[in-house]
DNA sequence: ACACAACCTGACCAACCGGTCAACTAGAAT
DNA sequence: ATTCTAGTTGACCGGTTGGTCAGGTTGTGT
């Protein structure tokens, strides 16, 4: 029954250790917060010894920004549905459908990217002030072209991605309340979809979207 | 120059250190997490040696726990504003300025919160069950009449709800990365307004609210 | 077969943290 | 004035934490 543990190459020891690694962090940093987190915690999960984590990761600060860098990636992915609209009704359904997918497949990041953020975000501080300004700045571009060409009321550009990153982020930041008042269950598949469906409708309805 | 320090009875002791004490803690759970807020920071932020504290407060969850709760019925008494209104503009507009005013004012309290419930509600649990649980049922029903009188579209109270508490929460959670976007500047008054304004015509216009 | 480098880990350590306590000071009641 | 109780605090303690390290094991190039 014991599988025959195929010799590993050094180059898949590393990624797999590492992935393992980070999974396990990710977990431990969402449940736990930063202070909370402790490397023998985060050792358990991955079933490692604590020594090893920092074969891989010199301390647990390189660890957690590791953690954070991953999902501030994902979440950057999720821009690109903005690019490729014609008008507000695509691209925002796009963007809502894209960032409520990642509240529901990485609950843990999520949590991990709030909590850095409401800490005054010590370590994403220079992503913030380069890379997420200018995607904002971009967004709020093509949002007040939207404006201009009569595709969607005048609102503030800002103000409506806000609005898009609470309602999308808080089904997963406040995900143990959703549940707790959904009768300790999880959120089915089609009350996601209904989640969703709504969160589209205000926001389209709200902003006045026209069909390009 | 030194203030004639008038004798103070007990009772203005216990309830001054108390409330030093809380304010101290809520900035410094806020900033830290719990896990990683040290009683001596605290104390250090009060003015107080570290016994002090624990004169008043038995352990470190037992302030966490007076903390949280404090926050927790600033959050509930927003909820009146609800209650009093004659349809949805009145209602929500209400709810939109109680929960912005909150965000505003006690963004270190939010913080706490958002901070407690993402961790999985350890010392609140209780109170989601109980208390939330039927203040948010409640909402749910105003809600829904209003909807069959015809004063809002359709839209599923609960979502509204949970869309209502993020936007207006974001300001607060997520304040360092809308002041980093601000240019590093908090929001200013009219700023402020703007976002009240912004989330209130969004989301009447988008539940398409009509006046009682 | 050999040597080198990457990988692994039990044992250990200094620093720190929550919490305790005994001794002290200062209002309040008589 | 005396007594009692609430409030104050420096010094201390056991347990935990992030991090180290010496010595062992295993894949890899020659």
């Amino acid at each position: 029954m014991a599988e025959p543990t195929r010799p590993m190459r050094r180059q898949d020891i590393r990624r797999e250790n590492e992935k393992t690694i980070l999974v396990a962090a990710e977990k431990v940093f969402a449940e736990a917060g930063f202070g909370g987190a402790t490397m023998q915690l985060i050792a358990d999960l991955a079933g490692l010894p604590k020594a090893n984590l920092h074969y891989y990761f010199a301390t647990k600060e390189e660890l957690y920004r590791s953690v954070v860098q991953n999902i501030f990636e994902i979440w950057l992915q999720a821009a690109n549905c903005f690019d490729a609209a014609r008008g507000p009704i695509d691209g925002i359904s796009a963007y809502i459908d894209a960032k409520m997918e990642i509240s529901r497949r990485h609950p843990d990041g999520s949590k991990v990217w709030a909590s850095e953020v409401m800490h005054g975000a010590p370590v994403l501080q220079d992503y913030m002030e380069s890379t997420l300004r200018e995607w904002t700045d971009g967004r709020v571009e093509i949002i007040r072209r939207w404006i201009e060409e009569g595709k969607m009321d005048p609102v503030d550009p800002r103000h409506l991605l806000y609005m898009l990153w609470a309602a999308t982020q808080h089904y997963a930041d406040f995900g143990h309340q959703i549940e707790t008042l959904n009768g300790g269950k999880p959120l089915s598949d089609r009350q996601w979809r209904e989640a969703k469906d709504n969160i589209k409708r205000v926001i389209l309805t709200g902003i006045g979207a026209r069909p390009a």
